[in-house]
DNA sequence: TGAATCACCTACTGTTCCGTAGGCTACCGC
DNA sequence: GCGGTAGCCTACGGAACAGTAGGTGATTCA
């Protein structure tokens, strides 16, 4: 799968597929190898499921964009639904590599929690749409792997915050910690979708916020297990 | 409009419109009422778009729940497209309006929190689906409500941060008093949820939760050293 | 050079589903 | 009883769209 990348003759190389009809990863028009007309479909798939979701795009669209007949995408993809399953799978991989990486190229909880939300960001501004493909998976065919994606990322965070909270000697019902990692997940969510509207403020700024919006909570938590309403001061 | 309700004739009177084929507010089948098969189609639509979503959600599975055909029907409701912006509508109005009525039956900022969230959590609880039918509104039509009603909360929390931070004697960045308030706000998104999926844990106990991590938080931030103190009076 | 293969095409089938044309019957006022 | 209307029906038009049948021309390899 992965050897098949160089097969494309001399050509002025930019990396990835070109969106516009014509040229494609360095191919003149017309007449390009099953491999990298497979690599073209399924990014311009991913895109037009992101702008449209899964029953507005057609596959008549898809194959006009790719500048290609509809036997074609058929005999690449098998089906929309196969198509679109693939697609979201795959950003969903993405997505959950990019984080995982960048959590475990730290060793600190406190310094996890600021790279994958880094990491987190920084795929979600990246092109390719890949972000809102996942966010407009509503009840069509691949709401499980959506589902299967958050489900992983909080149980990232669930970690997370178990770890911290093992770090500062205490341990807490599960079903707490895993409540406080499904929100802090989400909540990253809404940051990222409030982000994208915005004007565009460095990450590492959000991220500052972030943490000092959530890692106090965390502490004081962990200060009184079983607390109910807070003190006025600590 | 809400004069009508009382037209129907003597009956064993269940409030709420009977979801069965057959019984409609109270009436035998067939022949009843304009404005009762109305509202009768308004709940059985708001389900519907809730289970599917728009484009899967077809009139004649809604005529057929009805125990109508369909031009009844289109005569109701005028358009697929119309009924469903009303029912995205409606849900907005109804799930604002809740909230806002629960934090404004309080006066302390903490307290205005807590009320809001439980008001929001309640709603997504009851039967209906309007949770649901915000939830599955992607790129159809109807987007644009869902970003309302999700910039109305955010903007009641913005008011919330901001007011908590004010009687701290605190001004802060207001786009990050926004940024915070839309993570906030999706974190009960995220929270509610993880809590339908899960088992019922009680209310009141989830909102303890969330307040013990928040808090903490937006306390912290009026001490640190990036806000800015109030102007000594305005 | 000829044959197999590969990339691709035009043109179609069948289905789903929104929306409507036109008609039918029960009830209400007179 | 008798028009008028209110609630409802069957049956269809027509568009959008997933997926396919069958063919064409370039490229490769014996």
């Amino acid at each position: 799968m992965a050897s098949l990348e160089n097969s494309a003759p001399s050509s002025p190389g930019s990396g990835s597929a070109a969106s516009a009809t014509g040229d494609v990863g360095g191919y003149r028009r017309g007449r390009v190898p099953r491999a990298v007309r497979e690599r073209q479909v399924l990014a311009l798939a991913r895109e037009l499921f992101a702008e449209r979701g899964y029953q507005q795009a057609s596959m008549d669209e898809l194959a006009s964009r790719a500048g290609v007949s509809k036997p074609v995408v058929y005999d690449l993809v098998g089906s929309k639904e196969a198509l679109y399953l693939r697609c979201v799978e795959l950003a969903g991989e993405e997505l959950a590599q990019v984080v995982t990486k960048g959590v475990l190229s730290q060793e600190d909880p406190d310094a996890r929690l600021r790279a994958g939300a880094i990491a987190f960001l920084e795929w979600v501004a990246e092109e390719g749409g890949g972000w809102d493909l996942l966010l407009t998976a509503g009840p069509e065919p691949g709401a499980e792997p959506l589902i299967q994606v958050r489900a992983q990322q909080s149980a990232l965070l669930t970690m997370l915050t178990g770890e911290t909270l093992t770090q500062m000697g205490v341990e807490l019902d599960q079903w707490r910690v895993e409540a406080i990692a499904h929100s802090v997940n989400t909540a990253f969510e809404g940051l990222a979708i409030w982000w994208r509207a915005n004007q565009q403020i460095p990450v590492t700024e959000l991220v500052d916020w972030m943490a000092e919006i959530f890692f106090p909570g965390i502490k004081a938590i962990a200060d009184s297990p079983h607390a109910r309403p807070l003190p006025p001061t600590s």
